[in-house]
Order: C-alpha cells, then structure tokens, then sequence
DNA sequence: CGGAATTAGTACCGATACGGTACTGTTTTA
DNA sequence: TAAAACAGTACCGTATCGGTACTAATTCCG
C-alpha cells in the first residue's frame, strides 16, 4: 500500500468538492459541514492550498476560498505536491549525497525512474477528472501496453 | 512525498542486486554485507519475497534465494505489491463499505482513478529496467503526453 | 468607528505503526 | 549429529501523523 497522508486524501476530497461549483466562495466552516470532515483539519489544509497558490484566499466577514484555476487545468500531481512536497517515492532523492549507499547501490541510482513514472501518471489526471472519469484510456508505459478498464463509478472493492 | 515503506525500499535494492547475477543463489548474511543493509531487516525482506514467489528459497547448509523469474518478468508493481499489499493510495479502498463519507463525497468514488494509473505505472517498470534504464519513453495517460526525459544515471537532486 | 466573521500562523500533544531486534523452530548438508 | 541457513512470531522504542487550541491579521457592515 503506497500511502500518502490524510492531510492529501482530505485535501483532494475538498478540492472535488468545490470543483462542483466552481465560481462560489467557500468558507472553511462550510466547507467542513458538506464534506463531513473536521473543521480544524479543513482549515490547516486550506491555508496550505492557498498558499501554494491552487486555491484564492479572502479574508474579511465574507471571506472564504475558490479554486484559482479551472478545474482542467488543476492535475493531480500539483494537488499532492502542495500537500506533501514533491513527488518522490522515498527519501534519498531531495537529500543528494548523503545517502551512505548510492555508491554501491544500483537500484538508489534509479528510483527516479519509478518516480517520473508516478508523476507523469498523476499529472495527466486532472480535477475535473475526478468528478467525470473518463472513458477507457490507453497506458503506455516502456515496453507494454496496459489497457485500464473503465471506472466503475461505484463498484470499489480491492484492485 | 508518496511514501512506501522501508522494507519495500530495501527490498527492491536486495532484487535489483540479485538481478544482476541472476543464477546465483544469495544467502541473507552475504547480501546483507553486500547491500550494507541489517542482517535482521534483509532477512525478513527475503521471507516475504519468497512468501510471495518472487524469491526462491534453498534450506539447508547451502540454501539462500535466487530469482523466482528473469528480471524481465518482474514488475515493480508485483514487488510492491508483495511487500506492502494491494496498490492503492489510501485506505477506503479495501474496506469497501466502512467509509462514512462514501456517499457525500464525489472524490472518494473516484480514488480508484488514481490507483488504476498509479498500478500501470508501476506494472510498466520491470526489474531489469532497474538496472538498465531504457532511453525516454512515451507516457500517455488521458488527454496530455508527456515526453519523460531519459534517465540521468547519476545526477539525482529532487525533482 | 468598532465589533464580528473569517483567514493566517504557530505551537503543542497523544496514539498509531513503522523500523528494528531477539528468540525459537525447521530443514538440509557434510 | 552438528552446523548453517531459512521460517515464523513476538516484542519494544520512537518518529511521525492526526488532531486541537490559541493568537494575530484582515475585512465587512452596522
């Protein structure tokens, strides 16, 4: 299980959910209402996506959020990166040098590899994807051609 | 940051270091030394890569573990898979049923868009690409092609 | 002009689970 | 039969995540 965490599954679940009406301002209070979440978690995470400049911020009595682009042009790889930092599937990628084993390792010298793959598959989905999934997509990654079945729109379960 | 665990961190650096002496049957004490990994820590990885059948294991005075497959054959999202469970990005997924939000929350019906572009990411990245990185490679995912550039070998820093 | 509503920032704490270790059992070779 | 290696399980300390509280800054409106 590859984790991200709650502060980005929170984040995400709100962005979807203002992407719903994208022209209205949301308060934090509101906005934790709708989504059911905790009101104090919904307001660090705002902050933190306003800062990051994905979301518009107005301070005042009427004052609230809105998504500072449209929802097409807002991908999931700047939605986690915001939250969590960049996107990098272990640790010894921002910190280079000091890993004890990159001389010896081959593997440390690739994880880039599963890296930009992450990343490119989290920025071709978009916001608004995630409201309206589309149909059927063809993979392409090195040598195989995987074909991802449609969304189920219900049907969870394990994958 | 996507985080895994560090098992699944070592593990992936013991199979890439198996991979490049393919026939040759490790034991844990010499692939930890080589590694520079714990003894205790590759011990237990290797347990649970054999558990899974990625790794065979010899007992007995000469046993050890070589590679159930060819490195070809191996993907690193079978060997994420083995060490952490199911690939998915957060918890909802496999406790279909127990999410209080399920029904409100647009985003969660959709988290599985994610996990099917993160899977075939990763189920497009063999072993063997590990250690030898194929040039840049065309990765189209919904509406946008992005062009990843080739490998660099060696100058990590973030990304 | 002042009070209320809302965002901004920071500091703090508890619990979960990850990282790591130790111990015992089983199998095989010499 | 003894040694070497894998197999399984149980255990613990601590880092980090999840969550809360408090204060400051900003804007609207009566």
């Amino acid at each position: 299980m590859i984790r991200i965490t709650k502060h980005t599954d929170y984040g995400i679940v709100l962005l979807t959910h203002m992407a719903a009406d994208q022209e209205r301002q949301y308060n934090a209070p509101d906005l934790a209402a709708e989504a059911r979440l905790p009101l104090p978690m919904v307001s660090k995470i705002l902050k933190l996506l306003a800062r990051e400049r994905l979301l518009l911020s107005h301070r005042g009595v009427k004052g609230g959020y809105s998504l500072a682009r449209r929802p097409e042009a807002i991908s999931m790889a700047e939605i986690i990166a915001a939250l969590e930092g960049p996107i990098a599937i272990t640790e010894c990628i921002d910190l280079s040098g000091d890993c004890a084993h990159e001389r010896i390792c081959p593997a440390r010298s690739n994880w880039h590899v599963i890296n930009m793959a992450l990343r490119s598959a989290l920025e071709g989905i978009s916001l608004a994807e995630m409201i309206h999934p589309l149909p059927p997509r063809l993979v392409t990654l090195g040598r195989s051609a995987v074909t991802a079945p449609a969304s189920a729109h219900q049907g969870s379960s394990g994958l």
